[in-house]
DNA sequence: CGAACATATTCGTCAAGGCGTATAAGTAAC
DNA sequence: GTTACTTATACGCCTTGACGAATATGTTCG
């Protein structure tokens, strides 16, 4: 696939972060591979914008696919420079503080609890640590 | 001056750090205020074009301006959002340990030591740190 | 006042990229 | 094969912003 570790480059990874919608995929991603119909379904926003937002993250460096039938997982890959990943990280860690950031995580998380509620999730894969910990879901409805 | 604290833009935050010629600034400013005239030098590139990169910084509140006569000093400013100065600070940090912002201090250690080699910088006022300090110059004939 | 200087802004041009819409590409099941 | 489904890409439109060049603004000094 991508035979291109080049050259880091230091403005596209700083463009690709000067983004809200690119922001709010890696928040989402932060913590677990995840599913492209979840981040639509979770950021409400038509599929191929996410996936163009996709594309670009992945253009720059911060993320990687994986395909899985029909559906493709995102995860975030830390670039190789240490300085590049640090600045990841501390943003990462930034976005965990925000508001909006977290009402993002509690409807993944409640999706990923009853994703059958979810028309566009029925079938879908859990995202890779939930379904591996299960731990968000026990028997309630919210909150 | 600019009476608008406004809600702080992440996007425009991380916009403002993905340009090289932003980002040499930046380093720069990391340690000291310092003269446009110095980075105008030291980059060696187009006044207007300098100027401009830091009226962009400057919207996207990371660095400040102070007239002193006919000059204006730069700053970096750290952002109110915490997170958002976490991720400038580990940022300036990265830049620190990269060739080619090591050589512009470099040059700007030389500047700073000699001004009167260089015409432009004839007259003009050393950064804070340097002419407070002293302490990277010997016997020199400007100011 | 005007001249000299430092810096900022404007203008015209151009490329990057965001968006919605439509369509293509990849996979699974029939 | 065809169909349904998930995701990616192409297209056209529009905004942002980077650049060089020219010009404007602000300050000091005579």
């Amino acid at each position: 696939m991508a035979r291109k570790p080049a050259a880091f480059d230091t403005e596209r990874f700083f463009q690709a972060l000067g983004d809200s919608t690119r922001l709010r995929l890696l928040n989402l991603m932060s913590d677990q591979e995840i599913c492209v119909c979840y981040l639509v379904e979770i950021l409400g926003q038509p599929q191929p914008k996410i996936s163009r937002h996709l594309a670009y993250l992945r253009s720059a460096g911060i993320v990687a696919a994986r395909r899985d039938g029909k559906w493709m997982h995102y995860r975030i890959v830390m670039p190789q420079h240490i300085g590049a990943s640090a600045v990841l990280r501390t943003t990462l860690a930034w976005l965990a503080e925000e508001k909006p950031m977290q009402a993002d995580r509690a409807r993944l998380a409640k999706a990923c609890c009853a994703p059958s509620k979810f028309v566009a999730l029925r079938g879908a894969p859990l995202p890779a640590s939930v379904s591996a910990l299960a731990e968000c879901c026990t028997p309630k409805e919210a909150l």
